[in-house]
DNA sequence: ATCCCGAGGG
DNA sequence: CCCTCTGGAT
C-alpha cells in the first residue's frame, strides 16, 4: 500500500469502525461485575490474564470482600490465594489492597469517575481508568491493551508501539461516541480472528481495509 | 529496560 | 520449549 495520506486514513477509519460495528453488534466488556468497585478489581486483576480466568476468581473475591471498606482490612495473604490463579498475584493483591484503602480514605468509600482520580490510584494506569471509565460511568475511553496494540498496528492505524501514543492517534480517527465500543469491538477481534500469533485474514471481516495480508502473504 | 507471575496453546 | 493473555510500577 502506498503512503496514505491523513485524509485516506481517517475514511479508512470510519470504514473499519462500520464493518467492526457489522461483525461484532454484541461487544461488550467480558469481565462480570457489579458496580464500578467490582470492575475495578475485575480490571486490576485482568492485566497479562485471561478475561475468562479473572471470571473465575472473582465471584470468591467479591463474596468475601464486598465493598472498598472490606476489601481496604483484607488481609493480603488470603486475597492473594484467591486471586492466584490470574498471576502477579502479589503485585495484584497490593494493588487491590492499596486502592482500596485509598478509595476509603480519600475518595469516601466509592470509585472517582475522573481519568486523572483514577490513575492515582495503585495499580490503576489509562487502560485500566479507561475501562471503568467506559462501563461503569458512561465516559467514552479507548482501552488500549495487547489487543487494541496489535490489531490497531496490524490495520495502520498508528505506527506506535507506546499505548498512550496509541491511544491519542485512535482518538483522532474514531469518533469520541465509539470510542468504548470500538475497544469492545477490537478486543473481540483480537481474539477470535486477528489472532496474535497466526491472524486469520483469510476470514476477517476487515481484510479489505487491512494492509497486512497483502504485507504477509496470505 | 526489567520485573512481576500463572496457565493454556502450538 | 516459546509465546501470549483486556498492564503497571520501579
Amino acid at each position: 500500500m502506498a503512503r496514505e495520506t491523513a485524509s485516506a486514513r481517517r475514511a479508512r477509519a470510519l470504514r473499519i469502525v462500520r464493518l467492526l460495528a457489522k461483525a461484532y453488534p454484541d461487544a461488550a466488556c467480558a469481565l462480570h461485575y457489579r458496580g464500578a468497585f467490582e470492575l475495578l478489581v475485575a480490571t486490576i486483576l485482568s492485566a497479562r490474564c485471561t478475561d475468562k480466568k479473572v471470571n473465575e476468581v472473582t465471584p470468591a473475591v467479591f463474596a468475601r470482600f464486598p465493598t472498598p471498606t472490606a476489601m481496604a482490612q483484607a488481609d493480603p495473604a488470603e486475597l492473594e490465594r484467591l486471586i492466584q490463579p490470574t498471576g502477579f498475584y502479589r503485585q495484584k493483591a497490593q494493588s487491590i489492597l492499596s486502592a482500596s484503602q485509598d478509595l476509603v480514605g480519600r475518595f469516601d468509600g466509592s470509585v472517582p469517575g475522573t481519568l486523572e482520580a483514577l490513575v492515582t490510584l495503585r495499580g490503576v494506569g489509562r487502560k485500566t481508568a479507561n475501562v471503568v471509565l467506559g462501563n461503569a460511568f458512561g465516559v467514552p475511553g479507548l482501552t488500549v491493551d495487547t489487543h487494541m496494540t496489535r490489531v490497531n498496528r496490524r490495520l495502520a492505524l498508528t505506527q506506535h508501539e507506546d499505548p498512550e501514543k496509541i491511544e491519542l492517534d485512535l482518538m483522532e480517527l474514531v469518533p469520541r461516541k465509539e470510542w468504548t465500543i470500538y475497544s469492545h469491538r477490537v478486543i473481540q477481534h483480537g481474539r477470535v480472528c486477528c489472532d496474535a500469533r497466526r491472524p486469520r485474514c483469510e476470514q476477517c471481516p476487515l481484510r479489505a481495509e487491512c494492509p497486512w495480508p497483502e504485507q504477509h502473504g496470505s
